[in-house]
Order: C-alpha cells, then sequence, then structure tokens
DNA sequence: TATTGTTATACTCTATAACTATA
DNA sequence: TATAGTTATAGAGTATAACAATA
C-alpha cells in the first residue's frame, strides 16, 4: 500500500470507487458510490484478516453466524434465502464445513428430502475465537465515528433496507 | 425517531445477514450487519441487471466508469488502486474489455513499461446506455429514502469512510 | 405438480507470486 | 534496485439448469 498523508481531505477523496463520480452527477449515485466504498473496504479488511488469521472466508463464517442464532439447525433453503445466495451454493459452503467438522446435517424425520444443519461443539468453540476477533476488527474500523452519527447511520440505513426491499419486491 | 408504516417491523426484519444478530451484541455489530445487507442487497441486484439486460459485469461497468472522467486515460495501476484489487485482476477486465473493442491501451511514450487505457468511441457510447440505466436502478432502489435521511447518511458514511480509511492505515 | 437438495458446468473475480521489460 | 504490467496458478463464489427423491 502507498502512503499519502493523512488529513481527511486527502483521505477522503483518496482513489476509491466513489472518485468515478462527475461534479454534476445526481447525489443518490453518488451516495451509493460512498457506500459501496465503505462496504468494499470493510470486506476487503475482513475477508483478508479471516483468510490469514483463522483461513476461513466472509460466507463460511456468515454460515456459521446464522447457524449459532438456530440451535436446533436450520434448513438448506432458509440458509439460503438469509445469505441471499442460491440454493446450489449453500451445498458447496456446507459441504466444505461439514469436511471439517464444523456443522452437520441432521436428516429430517417429518420431510425426508430436507435436512437441518447445525453447528456441531467445535463448531460452536471455533466461531466463539473468530467473531470475537470479529467484533473487534469491527469496533476498531467503526471507531472512528461519533455516537450521533453512528446512531443516524443506523436508522438511515434501516430505512433503506426497507426502501430497496420494496422496490425490489419482497421480504 | 423515524416515521415507519406498521409493515416496517416485519420487512426490516426479514430474514438477510442482519438477522444473525443477537438481542445481546453489540451495536456496532449490528450496524455493520445492516450496511452490508443493504449493500448486498442492491449490489445483487445490480450485478443481476448488468447480466441480463447488458451482458456485462460490475468490475468491467465500474472500470468503465473510472475511465470515463479520465479521457486521457488511466495507468492500470491508477485503476487496481482506484477499484481496490490488485493488480493482475486489472489485467483480465482490461483484456475483456479490449476484446470488446470498449478501451484501448495506448503505450506510453515516456516510460515504456506503462501503458495508458481509455475509452474508445464504442466504449463511451456503451457506457452512456449502462450508465442511464444504472443510475435509474439505483434512483428506484433508493427513492423510498427520504431526503433527510438521504442527507444524514451521505454524511455519516463520509465520516465512516474516513475513519475506516485512518484505522487501516492508508489511502 | 411442486419442493428440497444435489450435481454438473461454466464463468467471473480474486490473491499470490514469479516473471519481463524497463526505469 | 525498484516499478509497470503480464502470466500462471489456484481457489472461492456465483448463476443456471438438469436431476433425484420426496411431498
Amino acid at each position: 500500500m502507498t502512503h499519502l498523508p493523512e488529513t481527511s481531505a486527502i483521505v477522503l477523496n483518496g482513489p476509491d470507487l466513489e472518485s468515478r463520480a462527475q461534479p454534476d452527477d445526481h447525489q443518490t449515485l453518488r451516495l451509493w458510490l460512498r457506500m459501496l466504498t465503505c462496504c468494499t473496504l470493510i470486506e476487503n479488511e475482513l475477508r483478508s484478516r479471516l483468510r490469514t488469521e483463522f483461513g476461513t472466508t466472509l460466507p463460511r463464517f456468515d454460515l456459521m453466524a446464522q447457524l449459532l442464532r438456530a440451535p436446533d439447525g436450520m434448513k438448506m433453503s432458509d440458509l439460503s434465502r438469509h445469505m441471499m445466495v442460491t440454493n446450489g451454493n449453500i451445498t458447496g459452503i456446507v459441504d466444505q464445513l461439514e469436511r471439517d467438522g464444523l456443522i452437520e446435517r441432521i436428516k429430517s424425520v417429518t420431510d425426508r428430502r430436507s435436512s437441518l444443519v447445525r453447528l456441531t461443539d467445535k463448531g460452536r468453540r471455533t466461531f466463539a475465537k473468530i467473531a470475537k476477533a470479529h467484533e473487534e476488527w469491527i469496533r476498531d474500523m467503526f471507531g472512528g465515528l461519533r455516537e450521533t452519527s453512528s446512531h443516524s447511520l443506523f436508522q438511515s440505513l434501516g430505512e433503506l433496507k426497507l426502501a430497496a426491499r420494496t422496490q425490489l419486491g419482497g421480504v
């Protein structure tokens, strides 16, 4: 990485996805580009740290996080919906995690097409460690945000989530 | 604080990445998950529409967008920095776009290791069409956001961008 | 007929690292 | 020595679609 002086104007206007916006672009587009830049920045960092420090990936981590709050397990199709990716991909990620002994498939007795996926004890222990580090990374990256900004960001994003979902026609 | 319709709780709590948060999770983590959900939602939609309606991808679109505001061209390494991906990947994306006649490499006369990449006329025409549709999609998806929310979102994200960049120690 | 999950395929994007040509 | 870009490799994630088993 290159190192430029860290005055805020320079840093804030540093090269990134947002800098593709033209002076006369509409404000909504600029807003989206700024949001995309923030997400990409953070996601890149999380992916990198998950890989180097824990040998795992964001989708694998996300899938385990979903399972943590479903002690009785989740169906593959639930995971698909929650993680916003198609069914076949869930099979792949679940395969990997099962191979590592972090999760297990439990055959459903009521519907023999279906199975429940849940964390193993090893999975829970492993996830706890990663999640702890993960939350620290997040806190560090969001640390420079004032309390009021953080709060209004949360509110506005809630509104956006609703707006986008409504627009895209679905829950 | 916010004034949302009654159904908003249901829609807002629909299954997604944020729904992995536990009741006692720290607020910062919840904030990140909400932001990630919004970005994923919008990115998925943009990717899908770019593919089905224009046969292209988000990175290709982003690269062309970068070039649009650099009529004299950009170096590969500039593109790499702006798009926040490594150098080798830029080569790949530039190869594809060049093969389609949308951009061209111009050998630098002053530094023979380097070349400038810029849009062709065809590239500019093609990009204009896609960008127009793209901005409409964005406006639709952000349409349900109140003006004040949109504005505070923009401000807060600016702060976050700065905070994250500072924390990650670089441009 | 519809649904659940798997499999197969193909492609895009990605990081890493070794390499070349040039500076 | 350092830099600009390419190539090679390997792997992750993705959509699509065909498929089997079951509902």
